[in-house]
DNA sequence: ACCGACTCCGAAAACGTTTTCGTGTTGAAA
DNA sequence: TTTCAACACGAAAACGTTTTCGGAGTCGGT
């Protein structure tokens, strides 16, 4: 068993200073040809790699990026680290997954394990947990601390940093379309009220959709759900009360109570009724009857995240930008 | 924008030594009561934590485990994934994750990456690329180098290290079991050659199923495959020549060939003929029609690998054992 | 008054690297 | 012969820790 040699042993066994072992290494011109020929072929007949820890202690840089989710085993989530894998090797990164499992005490822990020098920056997708606590303390502490963060999918608007999210007007309007496209008419559409952020603009893609088929909006098939526990009785008396083709749900929670509902009323989906929903992850694609939902495309989102990480850690040798931008990708169904 | 505050910043501020700082937050007894305090109540005002690369560094170890497997939207190997982070986050330990891609080349450079210092050990699953050049020289490079390295599902017989797999004879047992409890009594075998140990263990599970059941064998309707070639025309003789109704594969491939064979032949599956196959990850359960397969209960295994890790990474302080071992993990269908 | 013991603290080495700044030797020019 | 540049190399600091060792000061006992 060789262990891994040092620059000190090559050194030693050389008769030289580490100093010149180093730059005979590096190809520097101060060494004379002879020591710096002799210095690499000892190198290379011991396989001396340079300790990734001593140059990161040294340059302040880990070439390491943390990705922070809630589950790996949602696909959403697995596509997602597959991209910022992907790219991240291209630009010579590591990647370093810790999952908080939906909690946000883990998140906080996780968060606090690699931001003491661990890696150069994250990639994160909060818990479900920390948006209903909405803590971000943890967050925007290591942000203060110089350390970026981007934020994907399941982001916030009370922290200030680059984010990666889908174009949620255009996934909706693609969506309804699809609808209209098989023929159906009568699209109820279970939505949040407006000043939640993407439940206005799924709304808008909807309208839109309908507008461009010429379709009127029929105000009895939109329902704006402010208080989640009145969810359940508000859909279930739109399912009774009208004579639905389709529904389109801004998020999962709703497509899945419409679901529950519309198999109660005795309709069936998706013959008698179709769903269609966003999936944001939190309740897996393995549910039944299988619903039709919005891709997001992980792959995409993990890549540009990682990009957009990247890009500020390399830059940040300079002067920072402080601009923050938020990058929206296209979605499919 | 407050950086991170190190020993030798409280140090000065105070005007204390960098020993006495350090002695003083670990509750040294060698400090006085009045100057421990002071620097303990001064650390936690700047929220001092310890710079884990330059720990890493001092203690030769990293506290992070590299994994490495060809996929990760594959779901057996997210579940993995999520096993391994799990165990590993309660020993203390980061999971840093490097996709192979089925790629020889690729596995070797990630290995490489990680093996100068990022890491204390590794669990891996070999790319499809690797069994097939059967070259697994930058694994037995880094196991003498004195880093452990547990392989998973796809392990070879030709690297000596710690395993963890499936139980080939039990899994293969209690799928052809649920076959025959289902009423299905003419089951196909499509196995491998006799010296494939996996293929045959699984042949022996199917034959103490059948006898289990008091069914006899019947020679012709096992096939070992030994050229992938002629598999094809083999499969289609063993289809067109008996009347069966199930058909158990020792590997994906195999199955897969059955089903779209059965297909051609005009049978349909499941109602026709059932195929039950096992998974190993390089085919994913999408393909259509949905096929029964064995399940490897990654979470378990990826629990297991960290543990075996850990115990070797942690032991290793006194003196190896080097007596390596093979967990073997029970399946579920 | 002297010695030992005890308390409290700092210097320094160590981990492995890169890089700046000497420094000694050589050769050639003055 | 002196002087100066060029060349080849080494010493040392730096990154942030932990830990061993030694030292200064005090106190009590003889």
């Amino acid at each position: 068993m060789k262990r891994k040699v040092t620059l000190k042993q090559i050194a030693k066994e050389l008769d030289v200073s580490i100093s010149t072992v180093s730059k005979s290494l590096k190809d520097s011109s101060e060494i004379s040809e002879d020591t710096r020929l002799k210095v690499q072929a000892f190198a290379k007949l011991y396989n001396y790699k340079p300790n990734n820890i001593a140059l990161s202690l040294k340059n302040k840089k880990t070439k390491t990026i943390g990705v922070i989710i809630p589950e790996i085993v949602h696909h959403f989530f697995a596509t997602v680290i597959s991209g910022v894998e992907n790219v991240a090797n291209q630009f010579g990164y590591n990647v370093i997954v810790c999952l908080s499992d939906e909690s946000f005490d883990k998140e906080v822990i996780n968060m606090e394990m690699l931001a003491n020098g661990s890696i150069d920056g994250f990639i994160m997708s909060l818990s479900k947990e920390t948006q209903q606590k909405k803590d971000f303390h943890h967050i925007s502490e290591v942000i203060n601390q110089g350390m970026p963060v981007v934020l994907f999918d399941r982001v916030t608007n009370e922290i200030e940093c680059d984010k990666v999210i889908i174009d949620d007007f255009q996934a909706s309007y693609q969506a309804v379309t699809s609808l209209l496209n098989s023929g159906l008419k009568k699209i109820a559409l279970i939505t949040t009220v407006d000043y939640v952020s993407v439940g206005k603009l799924r709304t808008d893609g909807y309208i839109k959709a309908l507008e461009s088929h010429r379709i009127p909006i029929d105000d009895h098939l939109i329902i704006k759900i402010e208080d989640i526990d009145a969810a359940e009785e508000l859909i279930a008396d739109l399912l009774r009360n009208n004579d639905i083709d389709a529904v389109f749900a801004v998020n999962e929670l709703f497509a899945v109570t419409a679901i529950k509902l519309a198999s109660k009323l005795g309709k069936k989906v998706p013959e008698d009724i179709s769903v269609i929903g966003f999936t944001d992850g939190i309740i897996s694609k393995y549910s039944t009857p299988s619903i039709t939902t919005v891709g997001q495309n992980g792959m995409e989102m993990g890549g540009k995240a990682a990009k957009m990480l990247i890009a500020r850690l390399e830059s940040e040798e300079d002067e920072e930008d402080e601009k923050y931008v938020t990058e929206i990708i296209e979605t499919q169904l």
